[in-house]
RNA sequence: AGGGGUGUCGCCAAGUGGUAAGGCACUGGAUUUUGAUUCCAGCAUUCGUAGGUUCGAUCCCUACCACCCCUGCCA
């Protein structure tokens, strides 16, 4: 077994294009990448994606991923957010050194160039009304109507657009337009609005402004000024290309750079959804427990879950990127998870669903060693000691009266061994008065000790965990599961409301092996035959771990059933 | 007077005028004191459909079909 590493990346078509480039010697720079968010949320699976994407193309070409904030919103934008997309990106292993950069930085040059295009010709001050400007942008099939303002002069222009800029206008009474064609097929060129006025106080830049200006002016531009080669965005900005295209081209005589925007396709997943709205509908209607649930597919949530970032890393190059629409199993993710954690996880011993087993031959004051390695594929990181003793805590579902094909596990008459302890025979079961089990009776056959000479003296095909219950301690275990019952939540315009998974969250209380009581916060462990749990890393408390499920392990008998 | 995209195995995804990579899933079989892991083998005569060009088409041409995105002073 060999450390899962990330393979060599296969051909994209975004590799293809930075390889035509390097061959081509186009940029004569170093490829340089960005992952833009806007600090207005908390970032999720899908923002995973674009980040190991972006980073991981940095990587591999010995270039720099910038993290920049494009914060031209001054009304939704907060630090809060900017803090957490810093621990996210952090979080899943990259770093951009000093390279960290905000739009807002760039306001006094985006004004500058704002004040060149209306100098040549190539913007103006529109006064009409919100509405107005909506009923004469047109439709599909009708051309937009040109705004009775396109044809001031560049001198009122600029003297209306410095006067928006000093204050004198209400929000909504102008805005900055790039005059471009009204009569575009495509709605981005019908005189985009590059600039309007916002009497409202940034979370960086303060009260300076009272005029913002918009993404589509804005992005090409950072993009530009920090040099970057490959500005790689989602397939809903194909249609903003042209635009990003033509400012770039206005402004090549004072920027002189203009990278190429390439588009992929989001993250699709199966049992989720990703949308901010409705992620924000999950959280306000208290439908989860805040914004780093473990069910929900924010990053935060995902860190809390036990998910790990090898394990984004690894899905990321699993699932590709291309420009076609797809649709992402959940089960990928999940399998990413395990194929992490599997190397890098402790193995440990918690029985979730308790049920007694007696050893009736075996003393009552009695209670012994056994040794149990830390890793099954790292033997150097040694075995620990578990105690044995009379009476012990089981799976039930490791009990069947009568068992169905198949079935190896405890019945009466047949034998299992206690990993890495004793193989044990059913003898028998009891039940309470409303006929659920309640015990189960088995002798043990005291030659079989694991690591003894006689342990193979008795083959036995079951295998199942156990704990001393006079040993084992208790603990809150939250059991998660997927967020949606169904593949696809609110298809054919059902409430995904309604498709919520009604048992995504089980809190019970679980046995553990005592010394797990004293484990820091966020440690993964594997709890043997049940799954990977991580301790909950906010509600841990010293002396009282709590856990939460990642992932179970994979089960191909309950397939088989 | 609409525009921009995408269609290759169950799910992703390479490829490209010379006869369909890889991963996941799945199915066998081996190993296994986790029904886990690991290992080995199998798994598209076929690339949305229909025509055309060609010695040869998934790739080029034509038409058609399906799906996604676009009319914020959001990003």
């Amino acid at each position: 077994m060999s450390e899962p590493t990330e393979k060599p990346a296969i051909s994209n078509f975004i590799r293809n294009i930075i390889d035509d480039d390097i061959a081509n010697n186009k940029w004569n720079h170093p490829v340089t990448t960005r992952f833009p968010p806007e600090p207005n949320g908390y970032l999720h699976y899908g923002h995973a994606k674009s980040i190991c994407l972006n980073f991981g193309l940095a990587r591999d070409y010995a270039g720099v991923c910038h993290l920049r904030f494009d914060d031209t919103n001054p009304e939704k934008e907060e630090q809060e957010y900017v803090d957490s997309i810093i621990d996210a990106v952090r979080w899943l292993g990259f770093d951009w050194g000093d390279k960290q950069f905000f739009a807002s930085d760039y306001f006094d040059k985006l004004y500058a160039y704002a004040e060149f295009l209306i100098e040549q010709g190539l913007a103006y001050v529109d006064s009409q009304s919100a509405e107005a400007m909506r009923e004469n942008r047109g439709t599909h099939i009708v051309a937009g109507k040109n705004s009775p303002y396109r044809d001031r002069t560049p001198a009122e222009n600029l003297d209306l657009f410095r006067r928006m800029k000093a204050g004198e206008f209400a929000d909504g009474a102008h805005v900055l337009r790039a005059k471009i064609d009204m009569a575009s097929p495509n709605f981005n060129l019908r005189d985009p609005v590059i600039y309007r006025i916002r009497h409202a106080e940034h979370h960086r830049t303060g009260n300076k402004w009272c005029i913002y200006p918009l993404y589509d002016y804005t992005h090409c531009i950072s993009d530009a000024l920090e040099r970057i080669t490959h500005s790689v965005c989602t397939l809903e900005f194909e249609d903003h290309r042209p635009l990003y295209d033509w400012v770039l081209d206005k402004l090549q005589p004072i920027i002189g750079w203009h990278p190429q925007q390439i588009e992929f396709a989001r993250l699709n997943l199966t049992y989720v959804v990703l949308s901010k709205r409705k992620l924000i509908t999950l959280v306000e209607g208290s439908h989860v427990d805040g914004w780093d649930d473990p069910r929900l597919p924010t990053l935060v949530g995902a860190r809390r879950r036990g998910f790990t970032a090898a394990g984004f890393r690894l899905f990321t190059d699993r699932i590709g990127v291309s420009k076609g629409d797809s649709w992402i199993d959940m089960s990928i993710l999940e399998d990413c998870m395990r194929e992490d954690l599997n190397f890098t996880a402790e193995r440990r011993i918690a029985v979730i669903n308790p049920v007694k087993l007696i050893i009736d031959n075996y003393a009552e004051a009695e209670s012994e060693i056994c040794f149990a390695p830390n890793h099954p594929l790292k033997p150097e990181l040694g075995k620990r000691e578990i105690m044995l003793s009379r009476e012990l805590w089981v799976e039930r579902e490791d009990y069947m009266e009568t068992p169905s094909k198949g079935y190896f596990r405890l019945f009466p008459g047949n034998k299992v061994r206690l990993r890495y302890g004793y193989v044990v025979e059913c003898t028998h079961a009891e039940y309470d008065d409303n006929g659920n089990l309640s015990a189960i009776h088995c002798n043990y056959l005291p030659e079989t000790k694991s690591g003894t000479a006689g342990a193979d003296s008795v083959k036995v095909k079951g295998n199942i965990h156990w704990l001393s219950a006079a040993h084992a301690s208790a603990v809150e275990v939250r059991l998660y599961d997927r967020l949606f019952a169904v593949p696809h939540p609110g298809a054919d315009d059902r409430d995904y409301l309604l498709d919520i998974n009604p048992d995504s969250k089980q809190v019970i209380s679980a046995y553990i092996e005592p010394a797990l009581c004293d484990i820091a916060a966020e440690q993964h462990f594997q709890f043997e035959r049940n799954g990977y749990f991580v301790s909950d890393r906010m509600d841990s408390k010293a002396g009282a771990p709590v856990f939460n499920r990642t992932v179970t392990l994979k089960d191909t008998w309950v397939q088989k059933k």
